[in-house]
RNA sequence: GUGGGCGUAGCUCAGCUGGUAGAGCACUCGGUUGUGGUCCGAGAUGUCGCGGGUUCGAGCCCCGUCGUUCACCCCA
């Protein structure tokens, strides 16, 4: 009987040995600079109530409008696999009441995001994020901190062909009134129908279109920038000046949009140059609305979300990756059957000494076992036979030049440690 | 959701104008007693993505489908 093979769901990204390692490596170098900052871990849930999302992220945005995972579960309830990060981060705040304590809040969370989309390089249905929130204070020198802390992971990585691009989405005053002028200048042009409709939904989106003779009618398109309040310009400026304080490069991109219609104010990307469509590998801003809009305090908040596969991507791209095979101390090859108790203890032994050591399993012949200790990657090798129990001695081959000792078993760590 | 490329061994790929499947790497075993890397020898592995059609005959041609990949859209 011949059963059929059953696939992975499409365009899930998943990380298998040896790729894992490289994985795990990129996602702790970017979140470690959070860490240090004194973000603190947040453990949320994969999937949350829909209503959450429609109300957080915006009824217009695309990622709202068809690329929820959206299901009802056992007892009727509309539930969707998360999509980003922080509208979750912000329920649980609300909810916990962190938000009741000490100012800004600082938190990192960490894990698996869903956009039903069509998958391809650098998008997939199911990918990973990190990202650090901080709630509750509004002060331009948080907004250049945070992108700081976004741009030391990338650097942390050793990343160079990137770049960080800001500007400012103003307040809600400051948007209406550019709205209506833009609206006006969109009206006028001649677009058709699905890209009308998109510009009905939001017409900033207009001024991410990639054909070329939509950006070029865009170019006489008023932009968002010229329309900022006093208090949104000034804030602006002073991080800014922040950023260059703190050695942080950026261009200001006065025609950026966003996907997400939470972002007030202060608004980053980071694009990566090497990555095909999907350059963005990063990015985050202010959010002044949202925890009000969720049924909390009205306090502002700012924070970021960093794609991990693609900056794993990006890294393989710029050729960053450390090598860092997992090589083990010590790999033990039990003579015989009569050995094997012996050598599973001695391995847990040496363990609990803090050392790394493997067992050659499955009977293998010695030269069949010698192989996999090589192909291991381990530093020494011992072959346990009737002798060295007896003895209780343990012959040590250091397998980068094939000399080896005979050492009692209470000198092992020793002999490890050189 | 729309469009293009590609699906042959675990991996990378050959496979002529249609004549019923191959290489390299990897893997396992062996090259006399309890010692790896190199070398030599042997071995295992495929419903040629799936379904239908054309044909005496299809891995190759045609249609469909699924998967994958790239781009649009959108974004991490």
């Amino acid at each position: 009987m011949k059963f059929e093979k059953i696939a992975a769901p499409k365009g899930v990204r998943e990380y298998l040995p040896p790729e894992s390692q490289a994985f795990e490596w990129v996602r702790q170098q970017l979140i470690s600079p959070a860490k240090r900052a004194g973000y603190q871990l947040m453990e949320l849930p994969v999937f949350e109530d829909t209503s959450l999302f429609n109300r957080g992220v915006g009824e217009s945005t695309d990622v709202v409008t068809k690329e929820m995972y959206t299901f009802e579960d056992r007892g009727g309830r509309s539930i969707t696999l998360r999509p980003e990060g922080t509208a979750g981060v912000m329920r649980a705040v609300i909810e916990g009441n962190l938000d009741r304590g000490q100012l800004p809040v600082k938190v990192w969370y960490s894990g698996q995001f869903f956009r039903a989309e069509r998958p391809q390089a650098g998008r997939y249905r199911q990918f990973y994020q990190v990202g650090i929130e901080a709630i509750g204070i509004d002060d331009p020198a948080l907004d250049a901190e945070v992108i700081a802390i976004a741009d030391q992971g990338f650097k942390n990585l050793g990343l160079k062909n990137y770049r960080l691009e800001i500007t400012s989405l103003g307040d809600a005053q400051s948007r209406a009134a550019h709205r209506v002028d833009l609206m006006k200048f969109v009206s006028k042009l001649d677009l058709d129908e699905a890209t009308r409709t998109r510009s009905e939904i939001n017409p900033l989106r207009i001024f991410d279109d990639k054909r070329p003779e939509i950006k070029e009618a865009m170019q006489s398109a008023p932009i968002l920038m010229d329309y900022l309040s006093d208090y949104s310009r000034d804030h602006f400026e002073k991080v800014k000046s922040y950023l260059d304080a703190l050695g942080v490069s950026y261009t200001v991109n006065k025609r950026m949009v966003r996907g997400l219609d939470y972002y007030t104010g202060t608004t980053f990307e980071f694009v990566h140059d090497d990555l095909g469509a999907q350059s963005g590998i990063g990015g985050g801003g202010r959010y002044d609305g949202l925890m009000e809009v969720l049924g909390g305090q009205a306090l502002s908040g700012i924070g970021f979300g960093l794609g991990v596969d693609r900056a794993l991507l990006a890294a393989i791209a710029e050729n960053t990756l450390p090598v860092q095979d997992f090589n083990s101390d010590l790999f033990i090859i039990p003579l015989s059957l009569d050995e094997k108790a012996y050598v599973l203890n001695l391995a847990q032994e040496v363990r609990r000494a803090g050392f790394a050591v493997e067992v050659a399993f499955g009977d293998r012949s010695l030269k069949g076992a010698m192989k996999g200790a090589d192909k291991s990657g381990a530093r020494f090798v011992a072959v346990i036979g009737e002798s060295e129990r007896e003895s209780g001695d343990v012959e040590l081959k250091r397998m980068s030049d094939g000399t080896s000792i005979r050492v009692k078993i209470s000198e092992l760590q020793k002999v490890l440690e050189a």
